[in-house]
DNA sequence: TATTCCGTTATGTATAGGCATAATGGCCGC
DNA sequence: GCGGCCATTATGCCTATACATAACGGAATA
């Protein structure tokens, strides 16, 4: 028994009784004042062991109804979203960046509209590629609003991508992501090294600053790529 | 300015300054005992705003060092796993289940190596489809380990799918998520209503209790088919 | 009987004070 | 100049107390 009872102690003994089937999905937990007399410590830590808890999907809170153990516990994963170059570096591997094709051009009807852009205006895309240790790792199809980030019509993206690129000019953002599968194009076979109609596992991201859209991006991966996390 | 600053306020007005570019990326945050006295309120109140933002991926801190602006936020999305049940009565369609095959079998050999298991080990196999108003949304295979959960050997499966019914019974689990894309076999691809080779989006997911090997699934969507978040 | 009002209750959060802990940077001895 | 030790500092956390807020349920009223 340690000396002082931390809300991590007191958070693991609860996930514990849970996990162990001793209080059972939609059954009530004792209040936090009742908790806290019986571990011995303050109500704060009591609140705080529930509160991430509750966080993790794992009980339910309502004010005066109390504390109750989640029927079915929402079971929620979290991926990270690494830079393609930290995530190729983290395996160890060799990164290597191409580009394709950088262009300026009318915003086409089917990303305007996702994009929220007026019919006419002007965007920047730019298509390449990631390598890990020689192989295909990534293709990237982007597309960039220049009226949020002016400065995209200076750069040139010929040593390092739009990914790295955008981060160092871009503070914060927020984002919607899309995860899916495709049937490779021609065009990203041959990038890829793969047969056209493979299936690839895809992420595509658009990105708002303060309500105005920054970027729309495609992230296709090489055949047999995998997503993983733990919970 | 409300009358007493919460750590909600302190937290907003941290990110708006980072994100409107008075803090730098990689940056020094000022102090706890600093933002305290500047926002009028307690250190708690500061260190509860900072804690949530460290949370996000937003800032880092270190003990002695301090708290800085992260380089590259931590991108990270979650993702909430449903029950294929309250995922389709959510977007208001009609639930359809139906068995396709269940039987009791030596544990395959890569299945062994997954789930820990030992050689000539019993495991019980369920293959059934899920359907959204009649068309076919997702094509579910499982294997589960009798030996944590016994009562698996009596459950038929006819009318619900294992899913619901692993809910009830396993109360709190830990999982590994992956998500991929696959080529539609002629088996699903029938199920499925596509075409053999079809590029499909695929979550296979191993679960455990307590360190020990409850179930593996895969779970292959519709033609189409996206994940999406916010962040 | 129906409806509004209010007290009770559990969680949500702020405050002030304090000790714990990790890590940095400078001091000291060699 | 170099290596190891220690004071300093910022975060991490706990305690005790207080007030805020949401929501349920019963009492009072129309």
């Amino acid at each position: 028994m340690p000396v002082t009872v931390t809300f991590k102690d007191v958070k693991a003994d609860l996930l514990d009784q849970i996990s162990r089937g001793e209080m059972a999905p939609g059954s009530l937990v004792p209040n936090e004042v009742d908790l806290a007399e019986r571990y011995g410590c303050a109500r704060a830590t009591v609140n705080r062991a529930m509160r991430e808890l509750a966080e993790e999907g794992i009980v339910e809170r309502k004010r005066k109804a109390g504390t109750r153990v989640r029927m079915a516990p929402i079971r929620q994963a979290r991926f990270a979203i690494p830079v393609v170059r930290e995530e190729i570096e983290a395996q160890g591997a060799v990164y290597r960046y191409a580009l394709i094709e950088r262009s300026v051009q009318e915003v086409p009807d089917w990303l305007r509209g996702r994009l929220a852009l007026t019919p006419g205006q002007k965007v920047v895309r730019v298509v390449c590629m990631h390598w890990a240790d020689g192989s295909p790792y990534q293709h990237e199809e982007r597309w960039i609003n220049p009226e949020v980030v002016p400065s995209v019509l200076e750069a040139e993206f010929s040593e390092s991508g739009p990914n790295e690129w955008l981060l160092a000019e871009i503070p914060f953002s927020n984002a919607e992501i899309s995860l899916m599968a495709v049937e490779a194009t021609q065009e990203v076979a041959d990038h890829m090294g793969c047969l056209a109609g493979n299936a690839l596992f895809r992420t595509e991201r658009t990105t708002w600053l303060q309500g105005r859209a920054i970027t729309l991006v495609r992230l296709t991966y090489g055949r047999g790529h995998r997503m993983t996390t733990r919970y």
